[in-house]
DNA sequence: ACTAAATACATTGATATCAATAGAAATGAG
DNA sequence: CTCATTTCTATTGATATCAATGTATTTAGT
């Protein structure tokens, strides 16, 4: 009959060349697995590690600005604080002021394991920022802002 | 005794602005979700549209370099493989000249979907290139294959 | 040819991700 | 105040992700 519904493989080159959700992707693996390696001494994946540094505030925050915040489904942020309260380093209790909503603080463990891990990040981000040119560091974060 | 183990607010909110990580991580949520809602009446997530393209080749690829292409664990293809092949779009073959691995192909109807979700693909992709400055995301692709 | 090492995948278990849905509480219209 | 709507979160089901481990096959050293 026909063949019309191949895509030809110039376009196939195209697109894995072009396409940025992929090369985000990609990116966002990369770094994952980066960062996880590092922060495996101190007990803590990338994304816990992110977590946890945004519940670090004066006045424990409600859930939906942490997800916005991580950019992160709410159902999502549910999932991802069962591990840490089940370690203790994170408590989940009601808003007094809007029994719907729920309260995120850290455990003093859990700022001690984040304390921990700081320096990690810090050595981590650094060997990164070495690797890449000057100031495109700064230039990526601010072209991935205006994604998310 | 001591409250050393706190780390100061303001340390949390340099670690937010600047951290790589987890900009790549919020960027890459955020345009999963964009593509995945784009992609759906294709049938087809970000992921599975990024894999069948890379299986568009003249001849079968192994699995080893499809996940190195992806930046993604190997374990994590045979996963996502699975569903691919339920529903008819990829077949997994052993190699005849390595009874180890195993060949990637897509079928017609593999073919067809991904031939039907191109044109999405274009068109979202055209829709994140004109919200974003001239150059930007040249740009952006270049900084983030120097992290992956 | 024989055997040790390396290679290519699969499986298991844990967490991450989101759509669809449901529940409970607050808010707003009347 | 009442009720419909909205808001905030939890649950379920499916896929995505990777570490640890296991199995089969190939390769290399002898």
């Amino acid at each position: 009959m026909s063949n019309s519904i191949e895509i030809p493989f110039s376009t196939t080159l195209m697109v894995r060349d072009t396409c940025l959700c992929l090369h985000v992707q990609r990116a966002a693996r990369a770094l994952a697995r980066l960062f996880d390696d590092a922060l495996r001494p101190a007990g803590l994946t990338n994304g816990q590690f992110s977590l946890m540094m945004s519940l670090n505030r004066p006045e424990p925050p409600p859930m939906g600005p942490v997800a916005a915040l991580l950019a992160m489904d709410q159902t999502t942020l549910t999932a991802a604080l069962k591990p840490l309260q089940r370690k203790g380093w994170v408590t989940v209790m009601e808003n007094p002021r809007d029994r719907r909503g729920r309260l995120l603080s850290l455990t003093p463990e859990g700022k001690a394991v984040l304390a921990k891990a700081l320096p990690i990040w810090e050595s981590t981000h650094a060997m990164i920022d070495g690797k890449l040119p000057d100031g495109s560091v700064a230039r990526l974060r601010q072209d991935l802002q205006a994604l998310s």
